[in-house]
DNA sequence: AACTATTTATAAGA
DNA sequence: TTCTTATAAATAGTT
């Protein structure tokens, strides 16, 4: 527009290209700016440049992200659909199978209201019945192991309880030769946890393990 | 820039900046257009007027979202994130909802791993226990009722059945005389719906409703 | 929307 | 990149 016109095409030469972009560049965004002044208008100018350079420009009064908001809404595009889709379609998919979750379980509980034909009910007893079943055996299981667990606790204690009189007996008639005085150290049992393991104890203890072939439980009754 | 000089600032009168607007607009566009050909850029712009009108202005060879989706990449800038994460965070609690349904119907089949305690398993077997109570009810209720449909039909059909045998030995002993002819007129019965209405019998017909007190089944079997 | 005097933008050169 | 400057283009005020 000075010094001669020009075709409007592509300009070839790439240092002129680049020289006519950054003067034409300055203009627009001159430009620009004098509209956003002059007529009360927001604007946001986004530029690529052939190699990938990025040059913006947006009006004072706000930011290129409002702008972009505020255009996906007027417009009602959603520039992120791809993840937003499938996200959305993800949270349906959910929604649906939580739905039938929840149904599955309030008949499971007899909440649910009268929908199931005479076969379904049936069908769902059946189930009910068999899986009462497995929880009944799983709850006799459970039990057996609880008493069983006391049972050994129990013979432990009692194996401590006797290892201590033991020592008593032995301190009384004229003391241990390795140990010194009334200590209790040769004990080595811990009631609060699962195994009781006793030391050099003499032979006429009573057998701590007779009854069941624990390994959680280990007492050693004899050196 | 013509015809006098002007400062660049708010044009108050509205009809001016509007003019202006339109011309300004124009001929920026216009720039971004031709900046888009002899450099080889991509252009969008994005305008909103004071009044909330939006213009925009895109580079032929792009879309107005590309842009923004490159700008957004090339920034590094995720102008989505709340609705993202919001939807992330949705996502995620819907899953461990979804979890724990399952868990609760696989404890409620049986099907669970050997993870409860036995507080837990007496309170599930009693949970059970009342549910499959209130299902079986549900059963013999729906049983009844069936039966009970059954006997109604099986009924109405008997009726219907005697009402047609009585009015042929009418019609065999010298013919009714309201009525022409061996027609089945005076039977107005429904054999596949719930109620048999029959009008103009005879005294000595069965009684159709004997044995139970249906209200759906309705039978005259007196005039 | 069209006109046009004048301002502004800018192509080419430095 | 910036400056210069002749000239093209844009546009303010007017019709």
């Amino acid at each position: 527009m000075a010094r001669g016109k020009i075709q409007i095409k592509r300009i070839e030469n790439p240092i002129n290209r680049q020289v006519t972009y950054s003067k034409r560049r300055k203009g627009l965004f001159k430009k620009a700016q004098e509209l956003t002044v002059l007529c009360d208008v927001k604007v946001s100018i986004i530029m690529f440049s052939g190699n990938g350079r990025l040059h913006k420009y947006i009006s004072p009064s706000t930011t290129t992200k409002q702008l972009i908001d505020e255009y996906q809404k007027t417009k009602g595009i959603d520039l992120w659909s791809a993840h937003y889709e499938r996200m959305q379609e993800n949270l349906k998919n959910l929604k649906e199978v939580n739905r039938g979750l929840r149904r599955e379980i309030r008949q499971r509980s007899g909440e649910s209201p009268n929908d199931l034909n005479l076969e379904e009910l049936l069908g769902l007893e059946q189930d009910m019945e068999s899986a009462a079943k497995v929880i009944r055996d799983r709850k006799y299981r459970k039990l057996y192991t609880q008493i069983e667990t006391h049972k050994k606790k129990k013979k432990n204690a009692e194996c401590i309880h006797g290892s201590l009189l033991h020592q008593i007996n032995a301190i009384r008639n004229g003391s241990d030769p390795e140990n010194g005085g009334g200590e209790y150290g040769p004990v080595l049992g811990r009631l609060n946890g699962d195994s009781c393991i006793v030391f050099r104890l003499q032979p006429n203890q009573p057998d701590c393990n007779s009854g069941m072939g624990s390994d959680l439980t280990t007492c050693f009754s004899r050196t």
